[in-house]
DNA sequence: GATGAATGAGATTTCATTCAT
DNA sequence: AATGAATGAAATCTCATTCAT
């Protein structure tokens, strides 16, 4: 990951663009600021401009590394693939998880979301990107169907976004939940029971029917 | 509310406030503008500090006004309490159209999060204003018990959380689920579906356990 | 001209207009600053903005303004119709005494040139008002032709290019005429005699051939 | 010139300079970008700072290689001494012609001039680069009175300045001139047309006149 | 002699805020 | 209460120049 071999430039490069990543995903688009990314960096203003066009093009590299981390995690997640409730639960686990790890996901999808995901949809290879993780949740469902431990008739898409928002919203949405409601939510133990409720909502919701 | 005490003032005042909400929802805090928000309201950049103070103050009327907003919608939600089930479908399809139908809620939870609800901290009635909504959802679950179609043991703010995720990703997050996934969250089929999936998934979660 | 029923922003406007023909025809329109027209108008950068939108689109004001005042002198030019020989002397000498005068006509006809005139290219009013000059030449010549005094067969345009040429470029290029042949060509008899050249050349040149 | 004899660095300096020349007399010096004469010459940045010392001496250098260059051109210049007639015809043309296919030479004369010369006042040697001009003009003239095809009292250097003036202006000024009078003065017809009436001009201004 | 990376100073532009009336 | 004009601070971005190798 960091070998010796790797250009001078590119250290510049990848600094800037981690503190890119913060930046935008602690103050959003318009609230981070060029100058403190070069000095988080530690390299001169002008070098982010060298490599990476504009603030707008630096943003777009943030977001698509940042893209690519969480899907590249899903693609070395190891589920045990013949156990579709285990399978169903690792992956529940690992989603809410990583969105509890990875504040900077979180951020980063709301900001590009109030922009409408504009710079996202310039981003061509972004489905081709995505496409893996609903091929694991459909196969899944396929497993847990053959083993008569799944109903039929769900929708991978459906399924997946249903586990993602379960989690994200708890960890997208718990400043002002907290405020509005004052719990502390990221508390350990709340954490666990919040994955519990998840994990349960999501087996029952899938569950075949007693005959 | 008291239309016809207002005086013209109030009028300005209003406009500022609409448009303000408007702006703060499309653009984010960082991303909004006070010159286009005055000219939105068609009323003169210095009214605005008049009546505001400032940008931040705005924002944070903005929002409370967009919080007393669905408080005062889920007040008016009229559900049917001696049928635990059919309220909580109720309340679970009140919560996905009221997300669907006020964007503007949406972006400014989310902005606010980005804030890590700084200005919402601010405001010491919020608690107050949101606990109405955990106490419905704990009369309908002490009904259900009661009546022995919901299981024990459910947190009534941990169920909220569940509701309110289950619709808000969807639509907060629509923009880059859309992009990264292609299909269009929010054609009316869709959205039938993806509510059919919510309650489907909600009430299993609910439902007694056979004996 | 300096109406005091002039509005205040009027009066600003007016001043950056002004110190931005110095500042590019003395600089161009790269070496031109915006810093240094702001100051020179004595008002804040954000004014210049505020009405021009852009330093290109000042420039470009500032271009316009520049063709308007020549032309509108050469409106007000007075020629004996009835005498083409006087009235040809008379529009030489105009021609040149305007840029003895006006240097910032000069240096920035010689920088939008630099340019490719695209600036220009952009104001689409720029022909109408720039038709009035050659119907004039033409009816000189016209005159001309009929008293016999000027031969036919002369084109307007060239001969407006011509008499503009024998003048323009004596002021134009004279930093490096003077540096390359070491002699004061504004030194006042030397305008003198160069006038009775430029003068002297036109006028042989449209001479009615001795029969 | 001396091929042979360059040295491996030669070519480097050489392709800066002519990099240079072509930026600087397109673009003005604040309008050239030392990023790209770099990128243009091939090489790195550092060696025009490493042969020229910055960009302001790079910019004298391209000056007096074009200035030098028209003069190594003006002294090939083979004109039949014999025929005044002829050799002023030959020496308008050939003027003008060098104008049209040197659009570098054009363009920096107007910059240096925009700079009042400043740079070129510096090169001392200019002034003896330039005599021989002037001194071949004067000849013709001599030739031309003994022969009495031409009148006495014409100064040289106000002739030459005329010579040039009457194509400089057309050349340097043709794209204001094109958008202003909506002519394209460059098409080979108007190139000949305009030759001719230069010729024309020159010759009926210096013929002697009639008994 | 040559290169790729880096920099500091300064340029253009934006924007929340306030002043004078 | 309301307006149009104005401002200061700071943001984004550029560019000639130099450093380390």
């Amino acid at each position: 990951m960091d070998k010796q071999t790797k250009r001078p430039a590119e250290h510049s490069r990848r600094a800037i663009l981690d503190a890119a990543i913060v930046a935008f995903s602690t103050y959003g688009f318009g609230g981070a600021r060029v100058d403190k990314i070069a000095e988080s960096a530690k390299v001169n203003k002008a070098m982010l401009y060298h490599y990476f066009g504009s603030k707008e093009d630096l943003y777009l590299a943030a977001l698509k590394e940042i893209y690519s981390d969480i899907r590249r995690a899903e693609a070395k997640l190891d589920l045990d693939m013949d156990d579709p409730t285990a399978a169903i639960a690792g992956l529940v686990a690992f989603t809410f998880r990583y969105y509890i790890d990875h504040p900077a996901f979180i951020r980063i999808i709301n900001t590009e979301n109030l922009y409408g995901a504009v710079h996202l949809k310039g981003a061509s290879d972004m489905p081709a990107l995505n496409a893996p993780i609903l091929e694991k949740v459909a196969a899944i469902l396929k497993t847990g169907i053959a083993q008569k431990v799944f109903r039929a008739g769900i929708d991978p898409l459906d399924l997946y976004i249903s586990i993602s928002s379960l989690g994200f919203t708890y960890v997208a949405n718990r400043h002002t939940l907290e405020t509005v409601f004052g719990r502390n939510l990221l508390a350990p133990d709340q954490i666990e029971a919040r994955l519990a409720t998840m994990t349960d909502m999501v087996l029952r919701y899938l569950v075949s029917d007693p005959a």
